[in-house]
DNA sequence: GTCTATATTTTGATAGAC
DNA sequence: GTCTATCAAAATATAGAC
């Protein structure tokens, strides 16, 4: 036969060593939390010893740090809509379907983001003051404009931040307890899509001034 | 002087033994996670020796699965108000208040709930099938029983409540995040009775029926 | 880069005195 | 009921060969 190219051995040895490691670290890390993750299962699960994952990671907080700086840059910047030219029916429903689009794309990223901000958040301190609390400073200046302008109720643009991260991310981690209680699963689509729909039509109509 | 009567040591030996260890576990289990607490420091914070933690629980699941209990004792029914005779407007803003003051007054509480949701509920299962779902399937039909009687908009019951749920349990389970990106704090009470305000109003005028 | 084998550390849990 | 001392197990991390 022709030469041999890059010889795939099975599903987990799929890419470069260190994104197997951060995969299968960051599927343990969701469902086991820092502490309860251990290394062996992460290792297994990237298809190698525990050796040769420290010669990847020198310890266990500097993998968990790669895999938090990972999912930070998930954390897309679905703000983006929120502009002063935009008109914000429009950029809130787009801003809240990304967002629930996310949960349901990246529920592994979401419960580590989760977890971290359970424990004090100590970790992303510098992201969430020099990145996302600029941010919100920004958004808010654009939703107050906007009431300003008589386009949206008078309300203090943080809380309306927080109901939307709240209402939304809470599909993604506390898709266990929704699926007790609701008899439908989270990656369900047709579920999802009246989640979304209910949820966009809560807030809009939460905001936008009476007609 | 007089007889001896009970002799209070100091801070930490208030109340009896179980007590003090649960109180000791809920900070830890809340602070830490299952996995990241550790025995000795509970037992240190409980102002006890492990060995007498033993005593009293035989081990770190039983201790755990008490304060599990413990918190789900908590978990009030504050949905009481939501009844078909009474008016859509008070109940659901009585409802949200409630849920907002229980975040801010029991946040602990709702850290170890959410940790353990996190981890897929496996041990709290049962309350949320038993307990919870029913309750929810309750709720729902009076919801939807406002709906049908032209009192509220059409939508789904269920995400409703999630919605209220993932925005008021945001202010306990991201006390974190929030202390960062809106550089205040969840305890401070003029703060919290904004938050508050605010997402009674969004969740009102995102249900009630146009005027 | 990856392995086997092993050292080190942490932590949960027990024994036995008081 | 609580203590000191200790054990046992689990998990992190390293050594050295290949």
């Amino acid at each position: 036969m022709g030469k041999v190219e890059r010889t795939p051995r099975d599903v987990r040895s799929r890419g470069t060593g260190e994104a197997r490691i951060l995969r299968a670290a960051e599927r343990n890390f969701a469902r086991y939390g820092l502490a309860g993750a251990t290394l062996a299962q992460i290792a297994r699960d990237a298809g190698m010893s525990t050796a040769a994952l420290h010669y990847h990671y020198r310890d266990k907080e500097t993998l968990y740090r790669a895999v938090l700086e990972h999912i930070l840059r998930l954390w897309l910047d679905e703000t983006a809509v929120i502009e002063p030219g935009n008109d914000p029916r429009r950029a809130l429903e787009a801003y809240v379907r990304a967002k629930m689009r996310f949960a349901r794309i990246f529920p592994d990223a979401s419960k580590i983001f989760a977890s971290e901000v359970l424990g004090g958040a100590q970790r992303i301190a510098p992201f969430l003051a020099d990145v996302l609390r600029p941010l919100v400073d920004a958004k808010s200046s654009v939703i107050t404009g906007w009431s300003r302008a008589g386009k949206l109720r008078t309300l203090d643009p943080r809380h309306l931040l927080f109901v939307i991260w709240g209402a939304t991310e809470f599909y993604a981690n506390f898709a266990a307890e929704i699926e007790v209680v609701a008899a439908s699963s989270t990656q369900d689509v047709r579920f999802m899509e009246e989640a979304e729909d209910t949820v966009v039509a809560i807030v809009l109509e939460g905001v936008l001034p009476r007609r």
